[in-house]
DNA sequence: TTGAAAGCGCTAACAA
DNA sequence: TTGTTAGCGCTTTCAA
């Protein structure tokens, strides 16, 4: 005889009441007297019983399931928002569906019709870009769409991004007043809109201001990418500045510089990131970045899920200069 | 009128079949004819149809939620186990239910609950460690608990642990043969199986060999923890070798004993870690460490879960010295 | 191979 | 406040 689960039936037998004096003493806000409600909680004890979500969301109200789908879960820049936003999720009352894209550019709508079936409430992106035909759809079943920083145009969804205009030119403006005239940026070969946002604007910011500038576009978004990106830009020895749209990649160039062409910085040669992941922090790094902030990002998103209506606002996450070591003073 | 989502029956209308004939459809190996089931992935497509898998497991066959309990998902060791965790529950066709605790030493009961409530077919414990009714109410609802890295004795669960022990044994060796006699192992407050199994084969190991040792043992395990034990140990300057661990308090002891101590690593002071996180292999600590395999942990996860019957299994993980260059050579 | 019908565990509308 | 009843969307016997 195999072991049955137990549920609501077996509990209102055991306390001798309804099947529905059961769900609404599980129900937070429903009228239940308090004898009743003490002797289903007796005989839900005493059973081990749970309720069964997956049953409950069949009905009317529907799951408080979050589809979340990421990739390169492990690098820092990801993983600190991965984490804030489970915290916040479970805090809220919700829960997170991991679907984890194994490279960046797998196609992710095969992982967003999977969320589909679980009848997600709403779906976070934290990497790759949804196709149309999903966003689309997305509307279609009132599921909310969020990207984070991804996708630009003919937004028809929730758009939580970092202010990256004003962080290159904070970039921008630190070098150029750090003295540096001859300068390189550096972003991977991904190509994201971020990425390309950021590369943009700081080529417009330092270009206006007479400065030279070359740049890197390459591989993918890593510390290798950076080191190899330090390799080729300054061993020249002409460069005196460079802005990596992302910490990862200015940290490799940092130990390329330092470590195999014997450079100094800040006194040979500049450098700004972009992100303050933790590591920037770090005695050996002690990075100059552009600090956004993880938590209005995670607050922004969480909003997002909770406000209902149809998906269409567009978050700007403020970004903020972290002054650390990497730039001349003037 | 409120947009109804499509189900079976509308699909079984619109194919002019039954709701037998589309449930067959999309059951992989059932009996369908093929015109029928032309029919049917027609009809369903022309409306958007998805099985809603929260009903599917509402049956007997139950769910393929596999329920991830964690903290500290940015912490570099647990953003790397939990990236190739969730990369192979989707290959393996299952998802991951992600539960976050908003810090290490949360109860982490009431997450598992959680779990429960959605019927997932096993939990993986990553951080925390479960009370021992948890683990028997696992046991009793047939839910296969996995743990990695935690509790050690009266384990009534599938465990996967690190060969900490051979790993200690090899940090030692490497020091004890670098001609280091004056030793210390660095460890955080949080006394976890793992670090305190770590920490104890160590001392044993090295004492056994006539050696010195002090220890530290305190704060939670980061960075700056490091920070602080190797200003704490290190300033005396009679201290020749060191053990931490975990690579992130390395991390953190080494930037001490350079930035601000001026010690040399590794003439003066030579270090190993534990993990082998990706930051270790970066040029500026080209950390000498004790890898463990995260591949073979992933697998032996995956493979935890699929197996059927009564968890029960310990596996160990096998690990490696890699050396870079912060020990002497002899 | 197909359809009818029962049932998975729960909630919500309705009456009492 | 309580119990009864009718679904929620799907799978799965059981006959045909």
């Amino acid at each position: 005889m195999a072991k049955k689960v137990v549920n609501s039936i077996d509990v209102a037998r055991k306390a001798g009441v309804s099947r529905s004096a059961v769900s609404r003493t599980f129900t937070p806000g429903a009228s239940v007297s308090p004898e009743v409600r003490a002797k289903v909680l007796k005989a839900a004890k005493a059973l081990g019983y749970r309720v069964n979500r997956l049953a409950q969301s069949l009905n009317g109200s529907g799951s408080n399931l979050i589809g979340v789908v990421g990739a390169n879960l492990s690098m820092p820049f990801i993983a600190k928002q991965l984490d804030l936003l489970s915290i916040g999720l479970l805090r809220k009352g919700m829960q997170c569906l991991l679907l984890n894209a194994a490279d960046a550019r797998q196609d992710i709508a095969p992982l967003i019709e999977l969320i589909f079936e679980f009848r997600a409430r709403a779906i976070v992106v934290l990497s790759g870009e949804p196709p149309n035909a999903i966003v689309e759809e997305c509307r279609a079943r009132g599921v909310k769409l969020i990207l984070i920083n991804r996708k630009t145009e003919g937004a028809d969804t929730d758009l939580i991004m970092t202010d990256d205009v004003t962080g290159a030119r904070l970039a921008g403006q630190q070098l150029v007043e750090a003295g540096c005239r001859k300068l390189a940026v550096v972003a991977s070969g991904s190509r994201t809109p971020t990425q390309l946002r950021r590369a943009e604007e700081f080529r417009r910011y330092v270009g206006e201001r007479g400065c030279d500038i070359v740049e890197w576009m390459d591989g993918p978004t890593t510390y290798e990418t950076g080191l190899m990106a330090g390799r080729a830009l300054l061993k020249a020895g002409n460069i005196d500045g460079v802005f990596c749209v992302t910490d990862l990649l200015a940290m490799g160039l940092l130990d390329a510089a330092r470590h195999e062409l014997g450079l100094r910085v800040p006194e040979d040669v500049s450098v700004v990131g972009f992100d303050d992941i933790p590591q920037a922090a770090w005695y050996s790094y002690d990075l100059t970045t552009i600090a956004q902030s993880f938590d209005h990002l995670t607050e922004a998103v969480l909003d997002a899920i909770e406000k209902d209506g149809p998906s269409l606002e567009v978050v700007n996450v403020p970004v903020e200069l972290v002054s650390r070591s990497t730039v001349r003073n003037s």
